[in-house]
DNA sequence: TCTTGTTGGATTGTCGACAATCTGCTTGTC
DNA sequence: GACAAGCAGATTGTCGACAATCCAACAAGA
């Protein structure tokens, strides 16, 4: 019999169409943060009814990028300084853990698909794709997580990942810059290839402090804009 | 003007309730892992509708202790060893990191609550009843969570706490024994009190440790008992 | 006997309509 | 003009019914 893995068919409901079309409009800034999602509205869009519309916004709500008030509505979370703040210093002490775990894990698979990751962000980078941008870097230090062997940290970062994301396609669209043509992976892939751990999570959270530092000016600006309004 | 606090008022939805309904009794385990949750049967008793029924399902699916499958069914997740190991030695990770978090935050308002915390476990312990023993004492330990403040961190934490929780109510309801007597945690609450930080995290490292080979024992008692009637 | 197709019942997914609630405006009163 | 009461429109929450899918039992054929 001919070796032939089979991938799980696609998704079948309407549900889990409606919540990764929703994701993706939240988590690439076409949904502003404070927008209100409008039922009706959005599903007379997408030719849906309100039922599975409601249930995948439930969903959302509880993967954290959307907020509900009852009887009032739901919208797209509201982004604060602080929430940057925490969620990267909680990524430091995640990637820690995660590296730590995924060392002794290393295969020739996990260094072919190191490589594989690295270059999906080099042709992003290439082809000037901010978003797709974006995507590919979170998905090439999503690795060693997946590479951890727990489900529970894995789970997490995917749920950080998500406010991530949406926190870096928000900066991108303001400052509205061509993308940084250089490589800013190269040390993060050679240093995970190598021997030395311990290098290996010092880079990783000193790299997180330089993407920090950007991030971070643009939400106190954010702040800035919002008590200004108020 | 009187200087009061107002909590917030009661959830006024139905689905908020549900939600609550399920969790609970999930988490006290009244629905057994790998149980299927008949959407009819439930709303029927409940007085109440499939709609905000299936809202409140998947909310707790996200939450982590529902699964969902399309068309076959919803159920309450399975608890493999695995699992507990992976909740496990994340929480030790985090624990440290709320401790070091928290600490320089300590003020009399975090003695007070601790002690009240405290008090609630002992009030459970010799009222001899484990459910309340399990909450009171996940709430303990959730002091140093509260007071780090980092919203991602406290989320992150509150997720993982439902597993805890569900998982020692199975191993508490398994082995059907009377509750220790003595009180685990009066060396923990010391510690959170004095001048060694370092201390305060050693210990939390070790009492989980603790709990965690024998609910691990647990876990592969189950894993036995599901190959044997597989 | 094993495999393959069919069929009926049960359950989940989706829909359209109705009820409850909120918000902003208008109206009336002082 | 200021303020409270009440009304109208819009939006969310809930309901009951229908459609799509799955599963187990059974039948038919090799």
């Amino acid at each position: 019999m001919a070796k032939l893995d089979f991938s799980p068919i696609a998704d079948t409901t309407r549900r889990a169409e409606i919540v990764a079309l929703l994701r993706r409009a939240i988590l690439t800034g076409q949904l502003e943060p404070g927008q209100k999602l409008n039922e009706l509205r959005i599903s007379e869009q997408m030719r849906v009814s309100r039922a599975p519309l409601r249930e995948a916004m439930r969903e959302l709500v509880q993967e954290g990028i959307l907020t509900s008030i009852p009887y009032a509505g739901t919208f797209v979370v509201d982004v604060a300084a602080k929430d940057i703040v925490d969620a990267y210093s909680l990524n430091k002490v995640l990637d820690d853990f995660a590296i730590e775990l995924a060392w002794p894990q290393r295969d020739q698979r996990f260094f072919d698909e190191l490589d594989r990751r690295h270059d999906a962000v080099k042709h992003a980078t290439r082809a000037l794709d901010t978003t797709r941008q974006i995507e590919t870097a979170l998905q090439l230090h999503g690795l060693v997580y997946e590479w951890a062997d727990n489900s529970v940290l894995l789970e997490t970062w995917q749920r950080l990942t998500s406010r991530l994301q949406m926190y870096f396609a928000l900066h991108q669209r303001a400052r509205n810059e061509p993308v940084p043509a250089e490589d800013l992976h190269e040390t993060y892939v050679a240093l995970l290839k190598g021997k030395d751990m311990r290098a290996a999570q010092r880079h990783a959270r000193e790299h997180i402090d330089n993407d920090f530092e950007a991030l971070l000016a643009y939400a106190r600006s954010l702040e800035k804009r919002a008590s200004k309004g108020a």
